[in-house]
DNA sequence: TAAGGCAGCCTTACGCTGTAAGAACCCGAG
DNA sequence: CTCGGGTTCTTACAGCGTAAGGCTGCCTTA
């Protein structure tokens, strides 16, 4: 039934796993499935446990990192591929308010990857706000998903430039040679990379 | 209209500013608004802009600042505290695909800062990308707000101590010491200019 | 002054959502 | 065979956004 749900999912978008849908992907009426889940919100909280398990799964097939940055990049980044390969991943983990354990255990082994680098308690804490969702594999991109891209008439680039002429010069120069986005608008695992490598970075200023 | 919605949404949630009850708080019907309004799509983008608004009030009482690290830092805690006005503005703007001018506009004036710092495009374009909704003043919280943080039993701290040492060793020095928390469970502003700080350092060592 | 016209609001109804309440089924144990 | 209880189905309801169309009252124009 996760894994009916999660198909959905996967391919028409989270709000497409009603139960009702749920339910005739299993053959089954949508109320049969509250034996199983108490509610929606179980459900759900059962969808966040199965991305943590596979981001487990993911974490678990690289090879031990020498220092803890290393050990942090490669983590991260095993997460990520999981929330690539689940579009609707970033946006259940934003809404769910939920502190399931598995979530809670993952941050906690980040937390002792940052221990075993000398990372003080107060210093590991502000490292997870700092991180944020980005913990997780994801930033939330503010801007569109491929909104229209397309069709960028003369007019309109005219009226980009006059209106907002430093994205304009920005827009021109980055000249988007990414041929494919990952997530999001230009969010590409380059994009992220960035930013993660830019914290982690801080971090191990702060700690030396 | 978008008063009442703002003014529902800062009572009791985004999820209770309903069509229904909107129209009712104006002693109308929720088809009424409709003339007003194309779909609620139209409406959320109309809080958006509200908010973007109130941002732009926020910053234009900035003194100007000296250089563009402390003009980022000031523009961005003011957006922020338009956050905390509104706890339902950081949820709105996650889920918003919109790509509204004014959200558009506010990050022209960012990179506008940046540029007159000396920035990049490239560094410009990175820097919004590690930024993310920070740029608007919030971040995303994976734990929850308030969850039942109070009732913490011993048996409880002891299972805690044991499945996750790290975080458990973690809360215990960290002793939250914060007495009332501005966004979510312990993103108080000092945890939110951390995480800014360390980004505008990155990107002040990268633009060097 | 009379006649439109249209801005603004209301009524009704539909399909969708999650889910409460209870009946019906199936199948192994006594 | 009967029973019990684990599993499923049926029916129904409230709440959501909103499509379609009707009513009212002011404002303009002849």
């Amino acid at each position: 039934m996760l894994r009916a749900a999660v198909e959905i999912a996967d391919a028409d978008g989270l709000q497409a796993a009603t139960m009702r849908r749920i339910g005739e992907s299993l053959g089954a009426e949508a109320m049969s499935l509250y034996y199983h889940v108490a509610n929606k919100n179980d459900l759900l909280d059962g969808l966040v446990d199965v991305l943590m398990d596979e981001i487990t799964e993911a974490v678990d097939g690289d090879r031990p990192a020498d220092d803890w940055k290393q050990a942090l990049r490669q983590r991260i980044l095993s997460a990520r591929q999981v929330m690539l390969r689940h579009r609707w991943a970033p946006g259940l983990l934003e809404g769910r308010t939920s502190m399931r354990p598995a979530v809670v255990l993952y941050h906690d082994q980040l937390v002792g990857l940052m221990r075993s680098g000398g990372f003080s308690y107060d210093l590991a804490h502000h490292a997870l706000h700092a991180l944020g969702s980005r913990a997780l594999g994801f930033s939330q991109e503010l801007f569109d998903p491929s909104a229209g891209a397309g069709e960028v008439s003369d007019r309109m680039l005219a009226e980009l430039a006059s209106q907002v002429p430093n994205l304009a010069g920005m827009l021109a120069e980055i000249a988007h040679d990414d041929p494919e986005s990952t997530i999001g608008w230009c969010d590409d695992q380059a994009e992220f990379e960035f930013a993660l490598d830019l914290i982690l970075d801080g971090l191990e200023r702060l700690n030396s």
